[in-house]
DNA sequence: TAGCGCATTTTACGCACATGAAAAGCATAA
DNA sequence: TTATGCTTTTCATGTGCGTAAAATGCGCTA
């Protein structure tokens, strides 16, 4: 500043200021800090050591102790006499989204993909087409795209312009799609190299009991399809192929921008099922039985592929 | 311009320019219709419609029309009766670098590649690092970050910076990519709707049979490549899943890594050898043996991952 | 009428600075 | 000794305008 601002008589006071700005990095932190939260079953008291949450997300301290700072503001974690935090309180009937708003970012790549899936969004599209539409700066378009690039939904045309992948609307699509996990799941089960971690499998396995446990249809979405997800990158990471795992989370991708557009709730029978096949196919693996896993996930993705 | 240029009196004689500047995007293109004129044989005096080039590139007509003129510098191709342009003369046996060289976008990309592979570039950089390094525009550096990301071969970090996959060096990333390889290609020929195009077989063979009739070791490495990068490609494509496409596409993307850092040059033993087995894959592909083809291509892929 | 040259419109990149945010370093208290 | 609070340094983004270049449209010619 080249000057002082002149002094403003008590015109906005500053003592609780709830309107913080936080940035999208630091809200998507916070947001994995819940979800840690609810994954490890965290109980009220349980330190959160702010150097090894960073560790495990891969950035610096900075954006965790922020993210703690914004979790302390809505009492979910407190401060831990003095030095660090805790969780405060049990979380792990509240939903997500209510505790803490997805980040601007996150929110609008939500967006974008739900307008494409049902085709309000060409497929091949401008920057300059997106920025009034949504009305961000060209930065967060640019890196917004990008992020779309980088899971394989969409690419950048030579020239001008971006071009969305073609999506699973086709059936036929639809069914290669789960051709092609097939392939690929079975195979990474069958690899003389595959090693399942008990402590994954545990973890996988509680989130599904708690999916299981909810009353009937109290399964949020999106919580679903996390637990889905993760269970079946989790099991191609076991085959040591990096390959094979990154297939499947390309996969997982596609899907998320398929569901974005029908978000059809599945039904609590068709959960519940796909829960209980899960588990058998987790307790297969654990038993050593390869063979009869990969029977069981190959019968377990024919019958989603019919829904 | 707000004012006129004062008359400059006949210092830079315009009549040859021949330092006129070419976009990245002109000269790849210009490689690209070097490349088609190669891979169709086309003859001298062979018309060049511009608008069919656009098209099949996937770019306007802009391009395409200054690419041409650059090759029409180089005296590769000729006007065409005062309308287009034609082939001017037989480049079959001339290298394409030597042609024409690659754009600046294109060889730092190289650069970096070979750079991150030899290990003068460590697994996680910042732009501002390379910035300077390199010494290009950040919007270059950029580009070709996300290039790196299309492609798998790098990861933008949550908070700051970029970090480079794995590379293919370590002997486990390398048998675990032809791992993959195997289970993908071998499933997409044993796939039930597997239709292979009767014209490809043909151009298949006819690519493979140019690169055996050429004399030994008289093969360019990257003509090769395009061959057989070429030939699996296209083998999965005839699952008509184009899941299993893409994941080999994405397969050689990764290769294409790898060679850029060796750069050896294939034994012409070796190459002749890959030739043949190729060639045999197509026999049996084309008299519809589909388990002996998978037998002989899961036999093939073996002994190329130990090469 | 298909393909080309040419003109117009649209798109995205370059650049330099200002700024907010993340990373890294350091001292300290439990 | 470890984890935290605090400070310093580094990094990347936001912004706005000018410009190169790609996309598009039109008239003309073979």
């Amino acid at each position: 500043m080249t000057h002082d601002t002149p002094p403003q008589p008590l015109a906005e006071p500053p003592p609780d200021v709830p309107a913080e700005e936080a940035s999208d990095l630091q809200i998507d932190v916070a947001r994995r800090i819940l979800q840690r939260i609810r994954d490890l079953g965290l109980k009220p008291g349980a330190r959160l050591p702010a150097a090894d949450l960073a560790r495990s997300f891969g950035v610096s301290r900075s954006p965790v102790t922020a993210a703690l700072e914004l979790l302390r503001e809505k009492g979910v974690v407190c401060a831990a006499g003095g030095r660090g935090m805790q969780v405060a309180r049990d979380i792990s009937a509240e939903s997500l989204t209510d505790l803490l708003p997805s980040s601007a970012a996150e929110t609008l790549y939500h967006r974008i993909m739900s307008d494409r899936a049902a085709g309000l969004l060409p497929q091949e599209v401008s920057e300059a087409e997106l920025l009034p539409r949504y009305a961000v700066a060209r930065g967060m378009i640019r890196k917004l795209l990008m992020r779309f690039a980088a899971e394989g939904l969409a690419r950048r045309l030579p020239g001008h312009g971006w071009r969305f992948v073609d999506t699973l609307e086709s059936d036929a699509d639809f069914q290669a799609s789960y051709e092609f996990r097939i392939i690929v799941e079975c195979a990474a089960l069958l690899t003389p190299a595959f090693r399942a971690d008990p402590d994954q499998i545990g973890q996988l396995r509680r989130a599904h009991e708690r999916v299981l446990a909810a009353p009937r249809g109290e399964v949020p979405g999106d919580e679903w399809f996390r637990v889905n997800a993760s269970f079946h990158e989790t099991l191609a990471s076991w085959s040591g192929n990096r390959f094979l795992q990154e297939a499947i989370r390309q996969q997982n991708n596609l899907r998320q921008m398929q569901e974005a557009v029908y978000y059809r709730v599945l039904a609590p029978a068709r959960l519940q099922q796909s829960c209980t096949e899960h588990i058998a196919i987790l307790d297969a693996v654990e038993a050593g039985d390869r063979d009869w896993a990969a029977a069981l996930l190959r019968q377990h993705l024919r019958s989603a592929a019919e829904s």
